[in-house]
DNA sequence: GACATTGTACCTATCCGTAGATAGATTGCT
DNA sequence: AGCAATCTATCTACGGATAGGTACAATGTC
């Protein structure tokens, strides 16, 4: 059993991922990893240091799933698949990307959480910016790799924010359509 | 000065943009239209019927938004510009597309309020499939219609999203790249 | 035309639940 | 003894929702 703060930060990453920020009471929390309210205030003074504990502790997650990506799988194609896949399954638990989620809470967040979020972005789209420079003449499109990387963001995000509202899973289907396309 | 009941789903609809169905309150809205919170609720009983409301009078408009591009373009290009320029402007505005923002809450929305949100994505794409296939020759993408409208919306509402957290336009300028490399 | 009835659109006041946050006592490990 | 982690108890705030009342216009009836 990890840490009480680790499990307080996975349960929040959790919640966070189903409904956002805002639905996520330290109440709730405390009661999930069987502790009080007041001792969740203990670890994470204000929701704001939560909330930012939270993103940066993704991000880092994130980071790493996709070193494992690039270990291995070794043609962009493939690679660009399972960036895909990240979201599928994601999608297939009922949750958002958690800063996509957050994406849409933005106006709610305080500047630190806001620097975490725009943080992930940059990152995610850098690794597919750098990923699909690593073959250029795999790739079939006259779309520049920096312009690629942000529809295929945008495009997974929105297709498992819309998959999701529409109990469905087209549109990330669609997504991986594309991607195949472009070789 | 039109009826208040519409100054109140006018209201609702602005901050449900802004930030969600979750943070829009009784008090505020009928302190935005110069009522008491009753009353608000004597016009919609209950938060859920705001919302479907919210959501149909958002599908009824931009409905007939794509009419007017339907009028106003008649080449296939300059409609899906059109069509995106709608999201650069709500970006433009800091709001999020009313549905993008209702589908991150979908959790927390009833059954009837979810109905009302998968209509509008569903008439949404169905207006892209129907423009795509309008001048087959016009498109060149191996890609079919129907997947191509699922991959422009989840990548508009993505964009938005993202562009909106993260302080700029970047990603829906790409979309709108993506959108002239198809022709 | 006059009077009673009903409906509309608001009001004041209040309920009950939940939110984030804090103070201060308690426990337990080293 | 001392520090970390947790507790109990409580505060203030705001949330949706409801009860019950008022003013006034519309409608129906004699």
């Amino acid at each position: 059993m990890p840490d009480k703060r680790e499990q307080i930060e996975n349960a929040a990453t959790d919640a966070i991922k189903k409904s956002g920020v805002r639905n996520v009471s330290f109440r709730t929390l405390a009661e999930t990893v069987g502790v009080k309210s007041a001792s969740v205030h203990y670890h994470f003074p204000t929701k704001s240091d939560l909330a930012v504990s939270v993103v940066d502790k993704y991000t880092l997650g994130f980071s790493e799933a996709l070193d494992a990506i690039d270990r291995k799988h070794k043609s962009v194609s493939s690679r660009l698949m399972a960036f895909a896949r990240i979201f599928e399954d994601t999608l297939a638990n009922g949750e958002l990307c958690l800063c996509g989620m957050m994406a849409s809470e933005v106006d709610e967040l305080d500047q630190q959480t806001k620097a975490s979020l725009q943080r992930f972005f940059r990152e995610a789209e850098r690794w597919l910016v750098k990923t699909l420079e690593s073959q250029p003449d795999e790739v079939v499109s006259p779309l520049p790799p920096n312009e690629l990387a942000k529809i295929l963001m945008s495009g997974l995000e929105g297709a498992i924010l819309i998959d999701r509202a529409a109990d469905g899973r087209a549109r990330i289907k669609a997504l991986k359509s594309f991607i195949r396309s472009l070789f």
